[in-house]
DNA sequence: TCAAGTCTTTTGTATGATAATTGGGTGGGT
DNA sequence: ACCCACCCAATTATCATACAAAAGACTTGA
């Protein structure tokens, strides 16, 4: 099948028919022992399995009513496989709209409070993870540096409960990457953005770092509108 | 114990620990043998106690190694059970600041983006939610209709990957009114915020509805103030 | 008609055995 | 003294089986 464990791989085979809408919220799930013979498992591993489904909040089981899937509201969309299977199961452009607007919403203000509350061991992080941008050549390296960078400055935000959206910006990154074909060529540009939150963020000019923050988004917003528009256009060329 | 199945008793037992620091980030945890005759439950239980957490970015368990506890970063915070740990395990006041820290930073752009995209059908749920903290009046019935104002609120925003916030306002609003001993005396003066927001929402004002937002966090901050120096003042008459 | 009790299905828990993983130790060769 | 291949042991991973507990469905009696 995949990688990984056999539970892990049941999880995942269960957790992406979910979120493709093979099982609606509010349906009964099969039992666990027919998931067994599903997937040729002993029923401990499809136990487990729902386990950890149940812990990011995707179903719900109790004794012999069985295991239904939970609405929409309860899942845990923050978790690093649940957004993954969600990246999978929706539309590219619409997956890159939902996240760009969630990070529209809370990383200008995580700069703001970066330059705030910032530790000077915080502050090193930063920098490290700037000059890693720098220096980095292939396409990972890049995607590497530019996912540490913003965790780097949500570590510097001192507030924990931020956390948990380094992963939307893990999944808006790297599928940015995958959605600018090849090298961005405006790469040096947005190196220049990054470093002015870097300044405002060291300097502890909290709305000079939200501005800068909000400039950089609108960078990203320009690309991906730009890489729609050409793949608009060749979509276009389809007879209807 | 408490309530609830035996391994999520187990899971609460050990996740309560590892949030008030017994085990520290990077440790080694007992084996799942020793677990089962700490609590007197079989492998079994433990194990799938275990599971849960592991899914909650807790612990991750390898082979011959064990398990061990993951690094805070990794944490799930915005998973409802680990953050009631997490007010367990903290100070009720730096919780109370974290929690107001972020909706601060977040709750305002919801209530923008909620003015612009808002369904009628979501902006009805709105209004209803609204209607319900009007006629609220024990404790627990305006903790569940402020609450579920702020996740129709959500709702309107049309964006999945914020629900999980709503688990933030869940708790920092039963907080807060723990908080605040017996009744707020300026509950009429959070109706009228409130019904302002809807105001702003329903007229499609985001700008409005932005501003509206910050003023209800505002006038959260001075009851949390408020409240704090009182307790302050008590905490003072202790002899030093 | 209704209510109490039984039946049945499904998850929950226990037990014991075996497989797989991997860090650490062991020993032989150079 | 060093290094490589190999084996060993501890721990989780998986399996099979059995029984317990929960709760909806059904039956039976008044």
């Amino acid at each position: 099948m995949g990688q990984g464990n056999l539970h892990e791989r049941i999880e995942r085979a269960i957790g992406e028919r979910i979120l493709l809408g093979e099982f609606a919220p509010g349906t009964l799930l099969p039992n666990e022992a027919e998931w067994g013979k599903t997937y040729k498992a002993s029923r401990t591993a499809v136990r487990e399995a729902i386990k950890s489904l149940s812990a990011k909040g995707l179903v719900h089981s109790r004794p012999k009513i069985g295991t239904r899937v939970e609405p929409r509201s309860r899942w845990n969309m923050l978790d690093r496989d649940v957004l993954t299977w969600l990246r999978v199961a929706m539309d590219r452009k619409a997956f890159m709209l939902s996240t760009q607007e969630a990070r529209r919403l809370i990383e200008p203000g995580v700069a703001e409070l970066a330059a705030r509350k910032r530790s000077p061991q915080q502050l090193l992080r930063l920098e490290e993870a700037f000059a890693a941008m720098q220096i980095a050549k292939t396409r990972p390296q890049i995607v590497n540096a530019d996912v540490e960078f913003h965790e780097a400055l949500m570590a510097c935000a001192n507030n924990e409960l931020l956390i948990p959206f380094g992963i939307i910006i893990e999944q808006a990154l790297s599928n940015l990457f995958d959605y600018t074909t090849s090298r961005n060529p405006h790469y040096a540009n947005a190196l220049k953005l990054h470093q002015r939150i870097v300044r405002k963020v060291a300097a502890g000019d909290s709305n000079g770092a939200h501005v800068a923050m909000q400039a950089l988004l609108q960078d990203t917003d320009d690309i991906i509108r730009a890489a729609q528009d050409s793949s608009g256009r060749a979509a276009a060329r389809i007879p209807a």
